[in-house]
DNA sequence: AATTGATACAACCATTTGGTTGTAGGTTAT
DNA sequence: ATAACCTACAACCAAATGGTTGTATCAATT
């Protein structure tokens, strides 16, 4: 049984804005593919540990990802539920789409 | 035959961008619903028409809406084939978990 | 115990964002 | 022609964003 699923407006805002960065994204498919420390995220892209932090913290702050702790470093795992909701939303949208195009031949029919 | 559409890191930034807004958000779902001009979409937001204009122009710089003149007004469109891209990137996203849950599959069917 | 490695967090800065008001340009209606 | 309406756009402002450096904490190694 799939649950229907209520997205508050402020919590979608807060999902696409932290999808829309090509770090993040990137981020979060690299923690997708297995656990990765956030010093061993950061030492590959052109900023300072300190900013790939705040990215790492942004998704964690969504949801997308949490932090597991493992000996002197966090690993960063990425979570396919927020994920899914943040399709959900989308999904949503193009629902409204669906039902004009039906709407629309609806009334083609009636002629 | 679908064909498989590249989307840019900045393309996909500006697109979850342009989503990341609950007034966009709106907008796009009554556009969708029925075209409607600038300030009839503005008369129900708590703003200025000014903001409401500059929330339009960042759905129509990324696509998701096309303005069509009718008389003196602009009659607000949106356009399913950008949400679509959307969601592809996000399907991709979803893709690579799905892929890392097949590996673990694997994995276990080995022992 | 001292050192090293990984993380957290604050302070700061430049740029962008989301809002405002005001002005100007077209289009329709009277 | 003039008035009324719809839109465009510039200038301005406060707050948020994305980056920096520096300092502190905490766990592991030696």
């Amino acid at each position: 049984m799939v649950v229907s699923i209520e997205l508050s407006d402020a919590e979608v805002d807060r999902l696409f804005h932290a999808l829309a960065d090509a770090t993040r994204r990137d981020i979060l498919r690299r923690s997708v593919a297995g656990d990765l420390s956030v010093s061993r995220l950061a030492a590959d892209y052109p900023m300072s540990f300190a900013a790939v932090q705040k990215h790492v913290a942004v998704l964690e702050q969504v949801g997308l990802v949490t932090k597991i702790r493992n000996g002197r470093e966090l690993l960063v795992r990425s979570d396919p539920d927020t994920l899914r909701r943040a399709r959900l939303a989308l999904d949503q949208l193009e629902e409204a789409w669906r039902g004009r195009v039906e709407r629309m031949a609806a009334v083609l029919d009636d002629e």
